[in-house]
DNA sequence: TGAGTTGAAATTATAGATAATTCCTGCAAT
DNA sequence: ATTGCAGGAATTATCTATAATTTCAACTCA
């Protein structure tokens, strides 16, 4: 990784978004600008820049004069998540669809076995994540990727959360019918797959530190 | 305006962001930290926040090392957010329209009215916005919100920099589609028109510096 | 003409000063 | 005895001032 190009407060945000991400810091948890400093041995001000990237990505919010705590998200914001990501993923994918070459298409179903062969969440969700980049970058909107970015790193919190540890490999059955679509040519069949794909929702029990067990949900797409 | 309220970064920002959207800031010139400091009577640190800001919302860009622009616009940016508003506004409205009441629908109308009467841009480019926020903020999806407020943001900037001065008064009809079809309950037709509204491309012939005329476009919905 | 170098200007980072908030402790009142 | 309210110390966020890199352009010399 091209660490040394970037600014110091890009490397503590990306740092701090993936430690968010994975779940290491835990939501409502504060954000203290001089311990962060101290850790990456610098000085307060670009730890508050990175602060503010985490805040336009949703990760973090910020209350004037009262600190920086990690977002917080309940079902409600996961299935807002889902909803937004079918919307403009969908979008991505119509303008994608005439620049799809089959050799993209062979890399998507290379990413599609990865996946299905994962045993850990975390090597599930970034083979999941390279399946919709690939199919959606050709779209060539910036904006329009930019945003997804953002949500599916909102996504990929919401499955760590729920699947901390356990995962159970399963195989990629939408993904086999979207590129199957998009191979005929079918791009509105393959749209309206993803569009399903994208909003299912999983749900997991798992056990709460009170011993209790309450139910949990991701993104599973 | 509570400016006591917000920090002196969020101040700036707010300040630079109306700069950009009205076009007293040009395209591609350059944000210089030093002079905005001196001008707000403060030091470039809290400028380089508000820049980060500005960088979120899509206004400037920064590469690391050579400072922040203004962010360059084409067409194909605004066939973007057109097309990025289109898909969102109708998702929110989908969920806005069981939560919306007549009280609403009937503040709604006032602004299509307003916005009929207006004779420059910039009122009616308030009044439209009223009318948008009106009937989606009820959808209840903060983040969804948020990303359309930057949109609108954009779709403002476009809009004043091609009809600069001039500006004639006309009559919206679309929104007098969409608020008849929601106080009949027929969500999808209203979702329908909406989705059509945001993506029509306006399209005017404007002077640039050589004298030459050129045509300009610009999201008018 | 063109490559290398020097110097000014701007961005990035550091350290220190200020102001606000939180948290704790002690006292009073119910 | 417990709750509620001050007051003050400690912590934390915000801003200013200053220093160190980096970039860009102009200028010199081959």
């Amino acid at each position: 990784m091209a660490t040394t190009e970037d600014t110091i407060a890009v490397r503590i945000s990306k740092e701090l978004a993936d430690r968010i991400i994975s779940g290491v810091i835990e939501p409502g948890s504060r954000l203290r600008q001089d311990h962060v400093a101290e850790e990456f041995g610098t000085s307060h001000v670009p730890v508050r820049e990175a602060f503010r990237r985490l805040e336009a990505q949703g990760l973090a919010i910020s209350e004037p004069r009262r600190g920086v705590r990690v977002a917080a998200f309940d079902l409600g914001e996961v299935r807002e998540v889902a909803e937004m990501r079918a919307a403009l993923e969908v979008l991505a994918l119509r303008h994608a669809a005439p620049h799809l070459t089959p050799a993209i298409l062979d890399r998507a179903e290379e990413a599609t076995k990865a996946g299905d062969k994962s045993r850990d969440v975390r090597s599930w969700e970034e083979a999941n994540r390279t399946f919709h980049r690939l199919i959606l970058t050709p779209c060539n909107m910036p904006r329009l990727l930019s945003t997804i970015d953002d949500l599916h790193a909102a996504s990929a919190r919401f499955l760590f959360a729920a699947w901390r540890s356990e995962w159970e490999t399963r195989t990629d059955q939408d993904h086999r019918a979207i590129l199957s679509a998009l191979r005929q040519g079918n791009t509105e069949s393959a749209a309206a797959t993803l569009g399903r794909h994208v909003q299912w929702i999983g749900q997991k029990p798992v056990k709460t530190a009170s011993g209790r067990t309450r139910d949990a949900f991701a993104i599973v797409g």
